[in-house]
DNA sequence: ACATCATATTGGTCTATGCCAATTTTAAGC
DNA sequence: GCTTAAAATTGGCATAGACCAATATGATGT
């Protein structure tokens, strides 16, 4: 019946927020176990779901901060690029290589294995802050691929106009991932901070494979919207 | 540069869960914590990751096993109870009431202030095993609704063959949400157990709405599959 | 053999503490 | 005033340990 005791701290933690606005400091974290006479190790965890639930932020040697829990979406075929109007967004390419294809991104694209796959791996941010982690895999070479993208910036338009190959279908799989030491890095969060992991299989307009994709969004910022209809 | 202790710990307890089958035991955190010198603190968080990825699952007293880490799909506009052939699933009615709308509720199924809205609570099982909490919401009353959803088991099912509504287009919302302390007992998680988080919107056939549904899935069993064209 | 009860084992929770790293604040020097 | 350096503050990470709860094990008695 009884609740864990940082779960308790936790709640407690969540009125505090409820009095105040983004960007507000709350107290310390010494000050807070202190004041609800239980441990700085207990007040770190209900602070750490509150962190990942992104109702707060916290930085080293300055405190932990109220945050705007507001959530971006990503909808099934609109590139990340549409759906962020409004905000300052970009995107770095991180790497753009050709690649052979292995036996399981052969079949999932549906080419031998061997060939050549062009793997283009790309950080998404919002006014600075990274937010997302995409990996596009394409089957073939797609020579200039470097050059369109950058005049255009979104890949499924630059598919279209260079390469005429016109996205018409696709097939997202969602789930939970906890972020590995790396992608926690590239992404500015904890190890283990739970992400959005999709990965999609997209075809084109003659109903080839034309993009196998894996994305990793912080799971505090994102929402992966998906509209059907028949 | 260097590595979170733990993260380094999570792999070496990878490898040795690697070495395995599922149903295995694996050493006791204590032995664990003596083999890799470090403390039985630092080990559990490692562990706890392993936990919530699928990996591993333990029980008080008993010990932790390797555990099996695949998923349950849940697609898009087929029902839960269609896309587990092959278990042995089953499906807990929690209630069903009916409440007045609220505001907010109102709104999502676009009827009036404090009419009357149906509301169905079911726990989602495999082999005994609870696994997710759907809540829907319908506009009206549906009078009968318990005896004919008991004989029929899908709602879906129900709503076309009894009330001549046909679920046609849905729209849905996923993200990531950790356990609070009354659902994550429901599911048979710790609390802050990292979940998948479904808002549904559901339309008729003349494009009214007709459900509005709140799903909660264990994040280390399932994985939202939606597919698209256009 | 079987059931019962005490004991040991194992995971669950929380505490207290130490030290490090990033940042801010304060003091010192010019 | 301004810059620079030292000190204090704050979060980050890991440790050791105490005690509890659930389960498994082994001893005991019949």
């Amino acid at each position: 019946m009884s609740l864990p005791k940082y779960y308790e701290q936790k709640l407690r933690i969540l009125e505090i927020i409820g009095e105040t606005s983004p960007g507000t400091m709350i107290p310390t974290e010494r000050e807070l176990a202190e004041r609800f006479d239980t441990s700085r190790t207990t007040i770190r965890k209900a602070i750490a779901e509150l962190v990942v639930e992104g109702r707060l932020a916290r930085t080293q040697g300055r405190g932990t901060f109220v945050a705007d829990p507001k959530k971006i979406h990503v909808r099934q075929m609109t590139s990340f690029s549409e759906d962020m109007t409004g905000y300052k967004t970009d995107s770095i390419v991180l790497g753009l290589e050709r690649i052979e294809a292995g036996g399981e991104m052969a079949a999932r694209l549906d080419v031998p294995v061997d060939s050549t796959v062009t793997r283009l791996r790309r950080l998404r941010r919002q006014d600075g802050e990274p937010l997302a982690i995409e990996a596009a895999h394409l089957p073939g070479p797609f020579p200039g691929l470097e050059i369109e993208l950058e005049a255009r910036g979104s890949l499924y338009e630059t598919l279209r106009e260079v390469y005429g190959i016109d996205i018409s279908a696709a097939e997202d799989h969602v789930e939970t991932a906890l972020a590995a030491a790396d992608d926690a890095e590239t992404l500015g969060v904890d190890t283990g901070h739970p992400l959005l992991q999709v990965h999609r299989t997209a075809w084109d307009q003659h109903g080839r494979a034309a993009e196998w994709m894996r994305g990793l969004y912080r799971g505090d910022r994102f929402r992966f919207v998906a509209r059907i209809s028949r």
